[in-house]
DNA sequence: ATTATAATCGAACACCGTTCGGTTGTCAAG
DNA sequence: CTTGACAACCGAACGGTGTTCGATTATAAT
């Protein structure tokens, strides 16, 4: 075996791999992660219940490994921000963009911030949970450096406010609010920007 | 049997129906709603799992049922809020307690917010729902009469905001920053306090 | 004392996650 | 080309779950 190339067996395998977590992941957006369940993957790529243990230890890892694709989408809806954006039209964005990722992929949103017990066994998430992290904080320190949010507060403190927030405005959204027919992101949109204004430098 | 007063049999079954509610609260605070099972419930007050269907239609039935025991405590915590305080102390304190009772009930809050599909089969829970998120519409208009907040929001935006905003941080604290040793509730209490001074009325 | 019915249980069913031993197919070395 | 190692896969089983049903016991009303 070459150190470089995949080999036809290895190609294979990564196939089934990905079959297995395309059935998953559209199974979870049917029924959610509480109608999840490995026979059902099986089923649906017809194979048996014993082989998916070939290619994930348990179903917990395969639920990792779907919550570490949800989580790599979400973060392209993060990193889609132009930020060539003025520091608030940025950071205000950025908060539109989790909510849409919100209102587009409820049930991945639901699993991946509403799952409990998901201690991420691969460096792998916290990497990419660390990136978009950082995209926030910076998003807050551009609107700090450039004078438009008051530095009487400590930044991480504001970091964690704008999360809050937002993660807030998505999980009312999904899981309480989305039977109503409001405008939700417009609402969210106008709060956000009553957010970022209340937080400027007083004169 | 008389209308009016409870009979022995009566008062035995409510006294059994009790011990089950106590049994499955006790179970979901030490393993949280995923560690759930009918058959433990039976097992510590020494039931059959059959025996259990008596008292509550199915699974389903009796997690709401403590559901709407948490939701209860809940809203005691927003309720014991005295309405004696100014109008922005007033709101700020609400807040507090929103979150307070999400540090101190982990799990239940997680049970209460975080259950997907748990559409509410008895009016109590609506009933209840309905007051607390009163509680919160009191306060957010008690400010808007007092002038301590602009009139340039609808109201309704403004419930919703303030709502996300504990709600994220609640959430954002219980699932994702718990195991920080950093005093969440004094941030919490900064930026809510920095939120309600930037939605003042501008001069 | 008899009877209706509430309260409870044992056993069973179907589903689940997981393990294990065996079977098949594939690939590389001889 | 044969052979042997190993990957891929499966069937069957174990212990767990929610739920149903028929039978059994306890209680209250007649």
């Amino acid at each position: 075996m070459m150190g470089e190339a995949l080999s036809a067996r290895e190609r294979r395998a990564a196939r089934t791999r990905e079959a297995i977590l395309d059935a998953a992941r559209e199974l979870i957006s049917e029924r959610g992660a509480h109608g999840f369940s490995l026979r059902e993957v099986a089923r649906r790529i017809d194979y048996s219940p014993a082989g998916l243990y070939e290619y994930f230890g348990n179903k917990d890892e395969l639920v990792a490994a779907v919550v570490a694709q949800g989580f790599e989408r979400f973060s392209r809806y993060l990193l889609s921000v132009p930020t060539s954006l003025p520091p608030r039209d940025y950071l205000l964005e950025l908060g539109m963009a989790y909510i849409r990722f919100a209102l587009e992929n409820p049930q991945h949103f639901m699993l991946i911030f509403n799952t409990p017990d998901l201690r991420s066994p691969k460096p792998d998430d916290e990497f990419i949970a660390e990136g978009t992290h950082h995209v926030l904080v910076n998003g807050i320190q551009r609107c700090l450096d450039a004078g438009e949010i008051s530095n009487n507060y400590r930044r991480d403190d504001l970091v964690f406010a704008a999360w809050a927030t937002v993660h807030g405005m998505s999980t009312l959204i999904v899981s309480h609010l989305s039977q109503d027919d409001h405008d939700w992101l417009a609402t969210s949109r106008t709060m956000l920007e009553a957010w970022c204004r209340g937080l400027r430098p007083s004169p």
